[in-house]
DNA sequence: AAGAATTTTTAAAAAGTCTCAAAAAAAGGC
DNA sequence: GCCTTTTTTTGAGACTTTTTAAAAATTCTT
């Protein structure tokens, strides 16, 4: 592998000429810059990025945590993460946590190794923001799904509480009354702003919630549907069941079939995520969509703005707007 | 931020000694080590990365290049390979690539610019392999999905060809003899060997192949419909698809709900993959299961295994067996 | 107290960037 | 044209953080 050296020597010239040539500089003459060019191309030479980043102090390198899960949502905010900050040269290293000490460990060792210029978080459960405040001071960071501030971040979140509050509302223009809701993980982020929704789409036509209402899962299909059987369970079972996501309301769907309930005439069923399979799904659902690449795509536009440093201030925080996407299972004929 | 010249400071000794701490070199006395330790604590100091791997050569880090696109494949895989590796250390870093040039621009820029110590190549588009040769001649890496031979590298592919020719067969089986292919993207390896497979199946029950009763996709929803319509509009249309994918499987099923033929009474259809949205398709779709987040962990353990050095040699093919999955779609009374 | 063994320090190396000063070129004055 | 003055180019060397081999210092044996 050629070095600068190498470049040096083979041109006739300084390492420093080399370094001005490769860094654009305008102190070096047309027929100087011409003949380094060319031994470059001639030695196939790249600058090496580690000793590049030691002096500058930049790698050209955003870090991304995210949860472990299977999740059609994080993996297309990644890809639109990717797609953008690839444009502007720019490498992505990822790394998923099991827990929040996982992640906090990594983070930390992300940051001060010296790896990443900056960092989008994905840690939708809500963590000791203490902590995290005090290790991100000053350092780009943007936090999707969670907001938080520190020094120099912005949070993109998704508009859970409207979009859970539409939905809602919507099964109760059905004629609900017994509006059942499945929370997602504890202290997860989404899950709660859904659940404000939720109440709030109640509380406006007069409703009151019932704690017998309410059970919780995980986010996952197979939570769901435990959740949606110990909702039927009761004595007077609800008539419409709002999911804090697709997979659970899938869950539930399949709950109902289990127990030989017909969706939507017995029991109405919505879930939020507009995921692919929703679709799919007998009946389809009734959800809230996410446009989730495009939130990676806002994310990657953002953390590059951070670590342009230019341009003024980044705003903190970014509300992505979210829209109903009505089909069967709310019990809505025409989809 | 600490920096290993302030932890010698403080702890009054050489910078070499505390470089052996760091490395747990048996070379430093117990007190010294103590005292050394102490003072990192108290500094809260990380070594540089960046600096280390100026010395070292080694980034512990592994480079991921995958299609841009919107894929439960993809991103299974990845998460499979993140999973193992990051347990030993390494950090991934993901590039997605639009087209074969960008792929090799992007390959060449992290090999060339020692940003990673090895790479996972998912190219299932067959390229240009001369070129790859030469670029990656003794560089570890691991192709998933392409069979390409390199100095140091592995390739880590599905059976397409055996579960293509047992879904094939399955249709056979069910007295279909005019059973239609819906190819992939042109030049995929997958694809290639997934008609392979059907021809094969085909040729065994002594039924001749027609140019007729194949169409092309790119393995997008879209794409299967829009071959099966062409397929439907045949003379004497096949009583049976098989898609390359599930994704054109389930578009082939729209398609047939469309022209109002029964799934599977008028027409089966069958894919491979076994996306999560099989399951629920109406009728739920026979497919054949790739079990791929295994695959990318098969993956991780590999490109570990490359780089450890230590440890004999690395296979240079490992052929992940597949499961055919009977549900609905091919006509099968019972899932 | 010499020799051996162990521990620690010094100094070079890794591959670049960057500052400052020197050299070269260009411009200006006569 | 020749000698300053100014501007542009170039180069030498410091610097980034860590590892590592060789040298030096210390401790341990006997």
């Amino acid at each position: 592998m050629a070095t600068i050296k190498d470049v040096a020597k083979k041109a006739g010239v300084s390492i420093a000429t080399v370094s001005r040539v490769i860094n654009n500089s305008p102190k070096v003459s047309g027929k100087t810059r011409q003949r380094v060019l060319e031994v470059i191309r001639e030695l196939n030479f790249m600058p090496n990025i580690i000793a590049q980043g030691l002096q500058t102090k930049r790698t050209n390198t955003i870090g991304l945590i995210f949860p472990d899960a299977t999740s059609y949502y994080f993996a297309e905010i990644i890809r639109g993460i990717i797609g953008v900050v690839q444009k502007q040269k720019y490498h992505v290293v990822i790394s998923s946590s099991h827990d929040e000490n996982d992640e906090l460990r990594t983070l930390i060792s992300m940051l001060q190794s010296g790896r990443v210029d900056g960092m989008v978080l994905m840690m939708p459960t809500i963590t000791d923001s203490k902590f995290l405040k005090h290790t991100l001071k000053n350092f780009p960071v943007v936090f999707v799904c969670t907001n938080i501030k520190t020094g120099r971040s912005t949070s993109v979140i998704i508009d859970n509480f409207n979009g859970a509050k539409k939905v809602t509302s919507h099964l109760i223009e059905h004629g609900h009354r017994r509006i059942g809701f499945i929370h997602g993980s504890p202290n997860n982020f989404d899950s709660r702003e859904r659940y404000r929704g939720y109440l709030s789409a109640l509380a406006n036509a007069g409703i009151s919630k019932s704690e017998l209402y309410e059970a919780r899962g995980n986010f996952t299909e197979q939570s769901g549907f435990n959740a949606a059987m110990e909702l039927f369970s009761q004595p007077s079972p609800p008539t419409a069941i709002f999911a804090a996501n697709d997979s659970m309301a899938i869950g539930a769907i399949e709950a109902a079939k289990r127990l030989s309930l017909n969706v939507p005439n017995d029991v109405a069923i919505v879930g939020f995520d507009d995921i692919s399979t929703s679709r799919y799904v007998e009946p389809a659902l009734t959800t809230v969509r996410v446009p989730v690449f495009e939130v990676g795509e806002i994310v990657g536009k953002i953390i590059l703005k951070h670590l342009s440093g230019e341009g003024g201030s980044v705003e903190e925080k970014i509300v992505i707007p979210v829209e109903l996407v009505v089909r069967k299972s709310c019990g809505c004929k025409e989809s």
